[in-house]
DNA sequence: ATGGAAATGATAATCATTTCCATTTTTGTG
DNA sequence: CACAAAAATGGAAATGATTATCATTTCCAT
């Protein structure tokens, strides 16, 4: 599934496309610096900083999106990837991906009814798990 | 509003109890920086190592939630507390607090489908606001 | 009073993220 | 092609929150 090419011609240099074709093969989240180990251990030599600098970018042109790990810690998967939410596990850490098409809706109607636009959203649940 | 003090009386220290009277009077969010300046404004020389270990164990006892800030910095609030979430602005970091009814449920029919017990949330949204 | 456990807090260590800055690469133009 | 300006890059140092260490102090039960 390509993007149209046409709406990103503005700003995008090769690091920028680096990372995104690294979160395309993975697939999911992860952090700066896991992705700067990935392209290192593939034999890239970019440095941390332009991994953070292209993400930021990313960021901000809306093409990747932020969150948070449990730890503080920055995440960032591609934008569009299906959205899903988290059920995790606070003791193994163990985590399912559910579904939140109430959220969706939730935070839209939220969102429009106290005027704010281009809107996103975080939700993640936490508790134990059977096993634990 | 009192609590039951039999079911607090395992571990809880001064510090604890410092915590959780900051927490009760300023009555919101705040981080674990933010309440050491507090103590100490109001001339209690607690140390900041002192407000992390007793945020901490609050934590752990299920007495104060923990949750982050968009920039990933921790911030704390009594449990129990009119449970709300956030509408933020990105720009200019305005905050209205909202309800999520809806949410509540999504979290706690979500934790039980999948055989989560003990289960919270958190849920935040973030958008533009009307000025930006 | 006293001995041991728990609590405390200053300091140093960690770790993600940013800032700086000098160097390299790219790009537009004649 | 040559060359200057602009953009991109990456290493090193700075920052800021959080955690680990460890010597000292406070609590308490005997």
């Amino acid at each position: 599934m390509l993007m149209k090419t046409s709406t990103l011609t503005k700003k995008m240099n090769k690091s920028d496309l680096k990372l995104i074709a690294v979160l395309e093969r993975t697939g999911g989240f992860a952090s700066a610096q896991e992705l700067h180990q990935i392209l290192r251990r593939e034999g890239d030599g970019i440095g941390l900083t332009t991994v953070y600098r292209a993400l930021q970018s990313l960021v901000d042109d809306k093409i990747v999106d932020l969150l948070r790990r449990e730890d503080g810690e920055a995440i960032y998967r591609l934008c569009g990837d299906n959205h899903h939410h988290h059920l995790v596990c606070k003791s193994c850490g163990d985590t399912v991906e559910i579904e939140g098409g109430a959220i969706e809706k939730w935070a839209k109607t939220m969102a429009e009814e106290h005027g704010f636009r281009d809107v996103g959203h975080s939700a993640e649940i936490y508790g134990l798990c059977k096993k634990c």
